[in-house]
DNA sequence: TAGATGGTGGGGAAAGGTGGGGAATAGTGG
DNA sequence: CCACTATTCCCCACCTTTCCCCACCATCTA
């Protein structure tokens, strides 16, 4: 389990420090490589971090529910599935982020890791401004919004 | 098992490196030989690469599928199955891609290679952000295309 | 204050990707 | 059938990115 909010800093070289605790979330189920994909939370876009074994089984429950050529599964696996980099931290808990994905979530230097259970995820801290942004104005136009969530 | 996204260059001659992934991947199997073919997703043009083994299985499991003279089957196995084309890497392991699939999915500069299981997908990088582009709006607009999955 | 933990920085070797020269081959037109 | 051009193939060389180290600093705890 991902949980809590951590503020780090990418290095020159695109490295960051995956905080402590996730890093005990992962490496008490397995050895710690970590599966990252790219998405977008009201159009900004993250990262998105799972532990293989999550992974693993998310693929696997998105080969059984659809259709081979649905249109909704090709977009799913060449987008979210085909866009995963699977990620090994070095000595010091750090990981490279590939290139493309930094680029696509335009990750450039200080980075916030939000915990959300089975995943987390990563965003450039001004883009995350956007993002709480976007939740609290739902909140006053649309107290509604939420009801469905049980909160 | 390929697994992954990579996004190398076009040069001069239409040559362009397979990601060293990718290259393992296929090495692991067999001799490093490609099958190549073209494809759409969500209306963009892309291509579809095989290892030699996982393509003779999928035509193999075409014949069972379906009726000889079905519709559908035919105009598979003309466009998807006849549209394939055999590359060799070279000795950097860059493949040469043959011009008619190279126009078809308009590859021009960058391309973004995808990993999908058994094969792997490239897409003109201009053209797989409308690819991109459809999968955020399909997220955003029908919430539950993809509930089961949990993502 | 000393020690432990967590995060940041950077050197240097190795791997991966890019570019281009020049020989071989195939395709085209006279 | 020959000559010419375009494409393909094989080689070598460069440069950027990645990987594997080791060192340092800041904070928290005993």
């Amino acid at each position: 389990m991902f949980q809590g909010s951590f503020r780090n800093t990418l290095d020159g070289k695109g490295r960051i420090a995956i905080p402590a605790r996730f890093r005990e979330a992962l490496g008490a189920v397995e050895e710690d490589r970590l599966m990252v994909t790219h998405f977008e939370v009201a159009g900004v876009p993250c990262l998105e971090a799972y532990a293989p074994r999550a992974w693993q089984q998310l693929v696997e429950s998105l080969t059984e529910g659809m259709g081979q050529f649905s249109q909704s599964r090709m977009l799913f696996e060449t987008v979210y599935v085909g866009g995963v980099q699977t990620c090994q931290p070095d000595k010091q808990g750090r990981v490279l982020i590939p290139q493309d994905l930094r680029k696509r979530a335009v990750l450039e230097q200080e980075v916030i890791f939000l915990g959300v259970g089975q995943k987390f995820r990563m965003f450039e801290s001004s883009a995350y401004e956007r993002v709480e942004q976007a939740f609290h104005s739902i909140v006053a136009n649309n107290p509604d919004a939420f009801r469905d969530l049980g909160i």
